[in-house]
DNA sequence: CATGAATGAGATTTCATTCAT
DNA sequence: TATGAATGAAATCTCATTCAT
């Protein structure tokens, strides 16, 4: 009545679109989309070469599903809540979420970097709905969180809520990126040993001596 | 008798090594080196496809050099002098710091972000001694730049010039690659009006309220 | 327990067999058969993708056979019955013959042509009874009424019917590969206003002037 | 200097263009364009599979021109001279004319008749000058010689030049479609031992009975 | 027997690399 | 040493055919 199932199915219960997603998921997230070809997602999957277009219109298609799908794991992977504005005190939250922001943009931008240049995939992926907002979810809830601590006395109120995501995230994409562009390093990326600390001293307290204008 | 020398330099006088390099870096300026071929080189260096064999030992490695040749010529190409500590007020001198990078990152990121994918490339690159470090010399820089001004006592003791530095470097990386990402975008990233003052409001005074610990 | 039936079987009575062969015949009657997917037959014949390897040993055998019945449909849909012999006079028996045929053939051959350097169909339909012949059970019938009329006496006894009919036949196919070579074209080939009428001249009167040998 | 030259020309001393397109206008001269893959021609021209994009933007260019050439050659290959108006006797000039467009017609068309459906192939051909117009040369060509014949007296005022060229045309149609698409004959259409003495006897002195109107 | 997803050979085309000249 | 055509491996994508359900 059902056709036949893939060989690569033949154990599990998924369906191999979501199957295809997945593996193709896996490589873009070690390798990026750069250089990757249809045949390496087929062999990741386990599947015929031709499978890919039962079910996508054509590569950019799966790939850009296949990031989306990695974003989305990435984002549900995070362990723990986000801090609380009012809790604890600044300087921890403030570390709790850099640690996180740079733990997710360790996971998601390696999978992004190479599709610059790639306008096929870029465009496939304006057609889906955005799972993180590559980043813009973290910067606005960060954002979010700095505000309401300014309501409530403990950031000063002059402080650029914005400006201070930006620096947060810009802080991992400096990170992710350093480590992509250098090969002899590790795959994940791990920040100096007191880097956390050192941009939270700075971001707290600032340059500026005490007594200056 | 004199071995023949490429159409290309009949007029000028420079080794078709250097021109080679300079042809491919400025299509790596412009395009990044994803779906960059090698007849696009020789086509944009007015020579015949093969003679880049007989100067490198492949694509990659013109490419490599190519890129570093790109580097250089960012570095070189900023106009003016860096800020001077002890001259100036600190802020006007982070203003001036962050303004460079944004625009030495907005030069050279396009370039570099098509090469994550390309092992062999990263290969070769790292075999050639780093021009800016893909901004670790701009990191550098700028950190001497903030412990010259802490022994003046223009900046507080306790603030870490390292982490200050990524933090002024991540700025850059997150604009660019949001830029990048974003095909609708313009080209050339051009920073939210306020982000750098902002930011180096952020910087100097940091968050906590005054009276804070 | 009784076998399943085709989704598109559901309601009439026919077997899926004829079923595929008339859809398989309605494409080729408008597209040819190049470029003729098994997915397009299954597709206009609304069935699954794998039934025809049910009936048929491949896909040649159900596209002979589909050529094979486009033939006979156009030959039944032909209205009318043929001129005979003796009645009206032999011209407007001759134009009527031409027209039929011409009628005919812009029906057939386009679906024909693209059938040469499709070996395995023409050996399928080789084996098949010929139907029309490809235009010889028009020839025979053409060849047998102007017989006929040589016995009434209405035509030359000397004259052939066999190379009459062949050059009846050759207008046919003249005119329909005219107009399948020139793609500019109307479709459907419509003769030069006057060709029948000075075809029929020709062939009624001859070249030669009335005193010559 | 030069660039090497392709291994099957080593020994001859054309140029690769002309090879591909002499080794594609074989293939085209017996098999027809359906079913003709580039690989075919590589391995037909001596080849590597690639060379072909280095002399044509596709397939269908390369196609294009192998017909047109197939066209000329057949032409040029044409041996002797076409007759004169008043020279022999019209019924064995006839004969000439048929026998010549037969020969040329059993050259050209199986060439063409895969064309029918390659729509590429067609608009290519069109961009191409017209060698011998698909038998329009030899078709005005031939009532050329009728009218020049009927100025003479030697063929019947009444009769329409167009119309008995198309009927001369019609035959090599005929016959040469009717033999390609029986793959079991000769490759090589001979027709019926008499049809040329049979048509000229018929186009000459016509069906009607000497007395009638 | 029908289903239709999976299969995998093969088609077109690109492009890094070689090499006779 | 430059030339640039030739080479051929590989990439994307199509499609006839199979087969578990």
């Amino acid at each position: 009545m059902s056709p036949r199932r893939a060989a690569a199915l033949r154990d599990g219960g998924q369906n191999l679109r979501e199957h295809l997603i997945a593996a193709a998921g896996r490589l873009v997230a070690t390798r990026g989309t750069a250089g990757l070809t249809v045949r390496d997602i087929a062999r990741e999957a386990g599947v015929a070469d031709g499978v890919l277009y039962n079910h996508f219109a054509d590569k950019e298609e799966l790939v850009a599903y296949a990031l989306h799908a990695h974003v989305r794991a990435v984002g549900a992977g995070q362990a723990g809540e986000p801090p609380r504005p009012g809790e604890r005190t600044v300087g921890a939250n403030l570390r709790a979420y850099l640690e996180r922001a740079l733990a997710v943009h360790a996971a998601i931008l390696p999978a992004f970097t190479g599709v610059v240049g790639q306008p096929k995939v870029l465009a496939r992926l304006a057609e889906l709905p955005n799972p993180m907002g590559g980043g813009d979810g973290l910067r606005a809830e960060f954002a979010g969180y700095l505000r309401a601590e300014q309501r409530l006395g403990r950031v000063r109120a002059q402080a650029r809520p914005e400006a201070v995501a930006t620096l947060l995230v810009g802080v991992c994409h400096d990170l992710v990126l350093g480590r992509l562009l250098d090969p002899s390093g590790p795959a994940v990326p791990e920040p100096a040993p007191d880097l956390v600390s050192d941009v939270v001293e700075t971001l707290l307290h600032g340059l500026a001596p005490p007594g200056a204008g």
